[in-house]
DNA sequence: GAGTTTGAAACT
DNA sequence: CAGTTTCAAACTC
């Protein structure tokens, strides 16, 4: 398959060309060849790299256990769909696709009849559109140079893998052309191209990080996915959205009105009724086609992998919503009836969540998830997600193209975190670039609460009364520094990523729009120093459970990502930053004489030694090769105290993937040459701090494959080491693991 | 509001 | 890396 050239893909051209071009004889000629043959996954990626122009949003992991497996599927189904199919451009494709998968993979696989109603049902466009792409399609777009979601690139890609030829380019562009008028979905698209071609792909990103944490966060307990409607629904529509941009054209041509509209009325406005009488046809293909469900949840799952590099950055961005939320759960927790001291506080999250009148699933469904999240969810009412006032307590982002910080990816960087070096301010939509820019889009549905912002469903006038009150202003963080001119940590304002404001009490202040260039740098600098000095402070993260039942058992929690020093406050006081964060004290934690009511220190050992037997004897079931065991310490001590956060969060968002990171196939990752056995009866699990929060080693796939070739995705390390300190031990990725373990268990089973 | 305490951040 | 200093928030009065 030779290599399309990059302007005939990127350049449209004219429809009535294209449609002469495919009503010529080398048009049916090409698509009568056996148009899958030289695929392979090696090669694969190779056509795609000319396509995406953005580097990041499906960048795929770089290595991942899980692809493997995926991999043989999907090539699998390849070479089945391979022999039975021929290009043409119509209808038939689908069932041949289906046709070809069934037989192969998904028969064995167990698939919960939940969830293949509701994704029909929720997810019709999606669902087709998943189970009618290439697997394989999705580790094309693994390069550095495939982040961008490119529209034009994906189909382009899919069609280019589909009939082998890259006539196809042609067509998709025409394809694309006519979609343009389908609102806000293909605009989307669209936009997405562009923006991926000017690097510059923030609200895609955006989307497609936020995409990337529904999947990563929703999947993992299908159930509750599936049996909430509301996040069904919002799942599905970053499903299929995410569909839809993978979605080949000509399934596009055949829909009656917009296909896209549909789907991108998921994500902002109930479907219209064209779209709806398209999903029921499609629902009727569906019910006849089960299966593909099983697909599309594999290809979601693989492109929850994909996309799941963007993470790296989204998690960042996710950072500072822990910071933020950290606080503000004890504010909220005060003043909860659930109120509750010690592990259990974190059970009121989901009351507290779902208590907020009006508020709805989703939000509740994403307890702590805390902006871009919810921001998601605003963004499919409201199509944008930046650029919205909130409160009156507003901030401007510092938006460092380089910087990691947590804010910045939160919304500047959904501008700006593709356009390096290109400072991105935001300004209100007036244009005024106040220091009041707020940071986040108009989240109110979600009622996303953080430590300086919160976000409520309460109307502008319900905003300013309540950014009136005392707690509004407190949440509304505003420094006092004196000295440090507001350039450093210690400026509560710079550590967030913010721009003080007014109302911030500082002197010599330079962390201002004004002096961006100064912010920015010295950010870079302390980030130069501390690749973490803008990553939240709390983390929050979820456990690994085996089951849905463990799931909703096994308590998830957060903790501080340093742990605490204190001396004499008990880790009682707000000076504890565990205690401020709503968290527990964990082993990390140096304090003297804990009394953290989020949970003590010695109360995570003994529990972390629980579950690391839990862990030990899952370990010796499942597999005896893991003769390097690692689990994370650190995330056992959060499972243990806040026993509800799978209540709250129970798609993991925040979170961290597995605790204890087994592979698909149930194995504990092959240790790299620094991974040892811990002289405890301990295992553990290392993670740079850094790494973790790139979040790579939640991605289970990572496990295998990042820990193989090279080692250079995990680095574990002896707790006891002496640069354990330096080591973050948790897991910021927010990959289902339960979808995970299922699946490994199930791929085991095959196996074996 | 001033002063004190505290612990993180920064520095050496 | 440990000890010290600086800093600003948290706290107390």
């Amino acid at each position: 398959m030779d290599t399309p050239d990059k302007s005939t893909a990127t350049q449209p051209s004219p429809s009535s060309f294209l449609s002469k071009f495919e009503d010529s004889p080398v048009f049916n000629y090409i698509s009568t060849l056996s148009p899958i043959k030289p695929f392979s996954l090696g090669h694969s990626t190779q056509p795609l790299h000319l396509n995406f122009s953005s580097p990041q949003a499906f960048k795929t992991p770089p290595t991942s256990y899980l692809r493997e497996p995926k991999f043989t599927r999907a090539s699998h189904v390849t070479e089945v769909s391979k022999n039975n199919f021929s290009y043409n451009g119509s209808e038939g494709k689908n069932a041949e696709t289906s046709t070809a998968i069934e037989p192969a993979d998904l028969q064995t696989e167990e698939v919960d009849k939940t969830d293949r109603n509701v994704t029909v049902s929720t997810t019709d466009e999606s669902s087709k559109l998943v189970s009618e792409i290439p697997r394989p399609l999705k580790y094309e777009c693994d390069s550095p140079e495939n982040n961008g979601v490119h529209c034009d690139a994906v189909k382009t890609h899919r069609e280019f893998i589909v009939a082998g030829t890259e006539l196809f380019l042609e067509k998709v562009n025409q394809d694309n052309s006519k979609e343009e008028d389908c609102s806000f979905g293909k605009e989307m698209g669209m936009q997405a191209i562009r923006m991926a071609q000017n690097k510059e792909a923030c609200e895609w990103d955006e989307f497609v990080c936020e995409a990337s944490d529904i999947l990563n966060g929703h999947s993992p307990t299908k159930e509750n996915y599936h049996d909430d409607p509301e996040d069904s629904i919002a799942n599905s529509g970053m499903l299929s959205f995410v569909a839809t941009v993978l979605q080949p054209p000509n399934e596009q041509k055949t829909d009656v009105a917009c296909p896209d509209l549909s789907e991108h009325h998921h994500l902002e406005v109930p479907m219209n009724k064209p779209a709806e009488n398209r999903n029921t046809n499609e629902r009727s293909q569906m019910s006849a086609n089960d299966t593909r469900t099983v697909l599309d949840e594999e290809i979601v799952h693989h492109f929850r992998t994909t996309i799941d590099d963007k993470q790296q950055e989204t998690t960042r961005r996710r950072c500072l919503v822990y910071e933020m939320s950290g606080s503000h759960y004890r504010k909220l927790l005060a003043s909860s009836p659930n109120k509750a001291a010690g592990s259990s506080s974190f059970s009121n999250n989901k009351s507290l969540m779902a208590s907020r009148p009006g508020g709805n699933k989703f939000s509740s469904a994403l307890p702590g998830i805390g902006l871009h999240l919810n921001a998601l969810a605003a963004a499919a009412k409201d199509k944008i997600i930046v650029k919205r006032q909130t409160l009156n307590c507003t901030r401007q982002l510092i938006s460092s193209p380089c910087t990691t910080s947590s804010f910045d990816y939160l919304i500047s960087d959904t501008k700006s975190h593709t356009t390096q070096m290109a400072p991105v301010v935001v300004k209100t939509e007036a244009g005024e670039q106040k220091d009041e820019v707020q940071v986040s889009g108009d989240v109110s549905e979600n009622s996303v609460v953080g430590e300086g912002i919160e976000f409520s469903q309460s109307s502008p006038k319900k905003k300013r009364r309540k950014a009136e009150n005392a707690e509004e202003t407190d949440s509304c963080k505003r420094c006092n520094c004196k000295r440090s001119k507001c350039l450093k940590l210690y400026c509560e304002c710079f550590a967030a990523g913010l721009y003080c404001v007014e109302p911030c009490n500082c002197q010599d202040c330079f962390n201002k729009p004004v002096h961006e260039e100064i912010v920015l740098e010295t950010r870079r600098q302390i980030e130069s120093r501390n690749p973490l000095a803008f990553a939240p402070k709390v983390i929050r993260c979820s456990g690994t459970p085996n089951s849905l039942e463990e799931l909703n058992k096994t308590p998830a929690s957060a903790r501080h990502k340093r742990g605490c020093n204190c001396k004499k406050s008990g880790c009682l006081k707000k000076y504890c930053e565990c205690y401020q964060g709503g968290v527990g004290c964990s082993l990390s934690c140096r304090c003297e004489g804990c009394k953290n009511t989020f949970g003590r220190k010695e109360g995570s050992e003994r529990i972390v030694f629980e579950e690391t037997r839990f862990f030990q004897r899952n370990a010796s079931d499942i597999s005896s090769h893991s003769d390097v065991p690692i689990t994370d310490k650190e995330n056992h001590d959060q499972a243990t105290s806040e026993p509800s956060m799978n209540a709250r969060q129970p798609f993991n968002f925040g979170g961290m993937a597995p605790r204890f990171p087994t592979l698909p196939n149930g194995h504990f990752p092959q240790s790299c040459t620094s991974q040892n056995i811990d002289n405890s009866d301990k295992i553990k699990i290392a993670v740079p701090e850094d790494e973790a929060l790139k979040g790579d080693y939640l991605l289970p796939t990572t496990y295998v494959k990042s820990a193989s070739p090279n080692c250079k995705r995990i680095s574990p390390h002896f707790e006891t080491s002496p640069g354990w300190k330096s080591c973050r031990k948790l897991i910021l990725r927010s990959l289902p693991a339960f979808t995970v373990d299922k699946e490994s268990k199930q791929l085991l089973e095959k196996l074996q």
